[in-house]
DNA sequence: TTGGAATGTCAACAAGGCTGACATAAAATG
DNA sequence: CATTTTATGTCAGCCTTGTTGACATTCCAA
């Protein structure tokens, strides 16, 4: 339960980590600002969605359903991680609304579909817009390898059944 | 509206911009990381509060207390970024299992300074360990200058205010 | 053809955000 | 000293977004 605590100078040898030796302080320092840093990151989103009645869970379908349009209510399930019954009121709102439309499949007929409609994808652009200009000015500010580096640890930090259903829906929207 | 949609081949010149050219795709795949990063990051805590019928609100309660001890209400507020009304809810229930103290405070008898209790600091302990060891694994994978790289652009991503907010409490806490 | 698996929908509940209204006590100000 | 402002806490009620349970439909395999 409690491998932490360790101050500097008690080090456990002379390995490979000591060419990374990470203090508590400096791992607590990376927790803070991977929790500050994404309130920034979905700060211009969530002011958007409040003036629209629609929430967090609205926009991570809109964006997932525009990265890979057809896909399957399934599909989005694996990929958001939700109770099949939280994504569907999410998606009975956005249908409802005429910003997705559920066709069902032609091949199985148990699946649906899912697509955005020309003012689905409106409202998807806008809060993309919006996420990726933030985006883009972090981007700028900490340079070309500063980006790397950042891909690089967050692609460590997902856990691994989700990086890969997430490779695979790049893959296959390529 | 739309700055976005740009494809490459579109770029608008040859300034400072042209080092860093960044693609709406691009951007997406970070967005996209971010997203994902952020629920491994949360997943082992989530996990164990999970068991104790708390939430995140009261893991980032026992968080931000454990790191500035004796802390007020006003301050937590001002970091957390919620209503008294939801961070006094998490606070009632911590003090109540006897994790979190509040004495009147000393100086100014209207605040309360807010202190964990040997429980609350294991509770926080535990917690913490969790996710730093997954921080932890990430770092050490991704490599130092990922390292790097990774906190340039989270503390780019943050918003101002937040930043300031984010540095006073670090620098008050070492 | 029939029973199980897969897929999606509807209903009801809980956590944790939010606002508004209000009470109290202490501090600051005139 | 009287008044106002500040810090905190509480009650009520709302919304979003998680959850589980029950159920309908469709497909597939025994």
């Amino acid at each position: 339960m409690s491998d932490g605590r360790n101050g500097p100078g008690f080090g456990t040898g002379f390995g490979s980590e000591s060419l990374l030796f990470l203090t508590d302080e400096q791992l607590r320092q990376g927790i803070e600002a991977m929790f500050f840093a994404y309130r920034g990151f979905t700060a211009d989103p969530d002011r958007i969605l409040s003036e629209l009645a629609y929430g967090r869970a609205h926009h991570r379908a809109l964006h997932f359903i525009a990265r890979a349009p057809g896909t399957t209510v399934n599909n989005l399930l694996g990929i958001l991680g939700v109770s099949k019954q939280s994504l569907n009121r999410v998606l009975r709102a956005l249908v409802e609304d005429g910003l997705v439309e559920s066709r069902v499949g032609t091949l199985d007929k148990r699946e649906r579909n899912l697509t955005l409609t020309p003012r689905g994808e409106e409202l998807e652009a806008r809060l993309s817009d919006a996420q990726r200009a933030r985006m883009r000015g972090a981007y700028k500010e900490a340079g070309p390898d500063a980006v790397q580096g950042f891909k690089k640890v967050l692609e460590a930090m997902m856990d691994q059944d989700m990086y890969r259903a997430y490779k695979k829906l790049r893959d296959s929207a390529s």
